[in-house]
DNA sequence: TATTGTTATACTCTATAACTATA
DNA sequence: TATAGTTATAGAGTATAACAATA
């Protein structure tokens, strides 16, 4: 290697960019769900939550009664990761755990009152933080956006 | 709780869903993401690369010279965690690290004729498992998801 | 004194296997 | 025999502190 070329290599680390991975929209949507989690965590941090049980709190909120497989499922979790998170949300009075009487293997997870209230709380931190973040986009553009991330998503299994 | 109210829970859960957090767009995005993410791994797994060296390598290929503090700061990662990728791309002699002798605390990387080659092979794979994927998507469909993606990961730091 | 690359380490997240109780 | 929930554990990925060499 020449005097010369090696040169010319220090000076182009100035001006050294990313856009050679952005032909691959992975890397795009890594960002941008990077940004989106580090938002959202640091909105919900002050009520105690994750965004992992956060996401859970708020299915169980609105799958009442869901057993923990199908929750795994969803969030496409093993069922053994699951089990720290509903122990916490247990512990902390946000969900209970209740056996189904059809089906003695399956529990029945229902949020307290206290864990409905909290979760909204926490949506409505979460949900005023994600508008700052995309108050560059229009409503027309945000929906946009989501009906293609979902499109993309559901591509994947056709 | 009474038996009724039960039941009607048991009954929901056949068809929970995870509406309720399609409002937050991170959610979204992680699976778009983890989509991505598994398709590309698959795609190069074969050349015996990860999405995290794929990607470092991609940037080496294309920055020539570019020194390992600003290839972290790129990829955003710590320096400290990009040592064992670049060990292993050396090892395999697909980059080369050689001292900058204009500050020799910084070294130069370099992708190998060898790398180069990887490197081509591994992202001409992955663009066509990519295809596959956004095949649902017009070309103005992709280049708009694209673009707001940039758009929404550049309006956090504004 | 500050920065680059490095090592060691801890912490989180995720994946797998095996166990129990129920079906 | 199969499934739901659980436990234990191993492997990634990531973050932090401390160090030597250099500026």
């Amino acid at each position: 290697m020449t005097q010369h070329t090696a040169k010319q290599e220090v000076e182009e680390t100035d001006c050294a960019s990313d856009e050679a991975m952005r032909e691959f929209l992975g890397y795009s949507l890594k960002r941008a769900y990077m940004v989106s989690h580090k938002n959202a965590s640091e909105a919900i941090e002050p009520f105690g939550l994750k965004v992992r049980s956060f996401s859970a709190l708020t299915l169980i909120v609105s799958n009442p009664g869901i057993p923990p497989s199908r929750l795994a499922e969803i969030l496409q979790i093993e069922r053994s990761n699951l089990v720290l998170i509903m122990d916490e949300l247990e512990t902390r009075e946000l969900i209970s755990r209740t056996r189904d009487p059809q089906d003695r293997r399956r529990f029945a997870l229902n949020a307290t009152l206290r864990g409905k209230r909290l979760q909204e709380k926490a949506a409505a931190a979460s949900a005023a933080r994600q508008e700052k973040i995309i108050s560059r986009l229009t409503t027309a553009e945000y929906e946009t956006l989501q009906a293609l991330l979902r499109r993309f998503e559901e591509g994947s299994d056709s």
